[in-house]
DNA sequence: AATGCGGGGAA
DNA sequence: TTCCCAGCATT
């Protein structure tokens, strides 16, 4: 991998866009861990403008952990009806059913670290990093398909993010790269997802627009602004 | 390491 | 058409 001397400029600049240019997106606004447990489940292999609705009138219909616990499971199915994937509404319902059984009849529990989330059903190393940093606000690293592009391109541009073994090596780097605070790590796990979401993206890097271009290891040198060139023969000219 | 799981949007 | 999308569990 390229070595990670650009990280802290990386984070500097890709915070700064990140503020000025990040979506306003519904589960942005919650640290309810709930709430954003229900966005990252509904997310996974989904795109944001589809599960945009879906979000809302699901914590319409279920506001707490409670009312998912409580209810029947075809009605929480029901609530999911047309995003696919259904195994993920079952994980959710058992989900729910786990974490108010063991907490006292008041207050459902959730477990706050990655290494913990991630023994709930339907919950992976993503999804894991993605609760501790963005409802509890740790300092959990967290990969995705986004986060993996860019990192690659970023940093290390000879891995492929869709190797599963180099996934290894990303996941490295995620860490190594996070910030110092918890919550500056909000902010950057989202930056880093909204980079590869809006400018990073699969099909198409769009290098002019990108606030990291400087330090990104795919990126084309910048263009040279230079006066207009003196007539100038060739060597071999003559 | 591969595969099944949904459905829709974009190139 | 193909590829992709805030992945995960199972084999």
């Amino acid at each position: 991998m390229r070595s990670l001397t650009h990280a802290p400029v990386f984070r500097r600049k890709l915070h700064a866009w990140f503020r000025a240019n990040g979506r306003d997106l519904p589960w942005r606004k919650t640290r309810d861990p709930y709430a954003v447990l229900v966005s990252e489940l509904m997310l996974q292999q989904t795109q944001v403008s589809r599960v945009v609705d879906y979000y809302a009138r699901f914590l319409d219909r279920f506001p707490t952990v409670h009312d998912v616990a409580r209810a029947r499971p075809a009605h929480v199915r029901e609530a999911w009806a047309g995003l696919g994937y259904y195994a993920r509404a079952r994980n959710l319902h058992a989900l729910a059913r786990t974490v108010t059984d063991r907490g006292r009849a008041a207050g459902a529990t959730f477990p706050r670290t990655a290494a913990d989330l991630r023994e709930l059903p339907g919950v992976g190393a993503y999804t894991a990093g993605a609760v501790a940093s963005f409802a509890f606000e740790q300092r959990a690293a967290l990969v995705d398909t986004n986060v993996a592009r860019v990192l690659a391109r970023v940093f290390a541009p000879r891995l492929d993010p869709k190797r599963a073994r180099d996934q290894r090596t990303l996941w490295t780097i995620a860490e190594a790269i996070l910030p110092r605070t918890g919550r500056a790590t909000w902010t950057h796990n989202q930056s880093l997802m909204e980079l590869g979401a809006l400018i990073c993206t699969a099909r198409v890097a769009r290098c002019a627009a990108c606030p990291v271009r400087s330090v990104c290891a795919s990126a084309p040198a910048a263009p040279v602004h230079r006066a207009p060139a003196r007539p100038r023969r060739s060597p071999a000219a003559g």
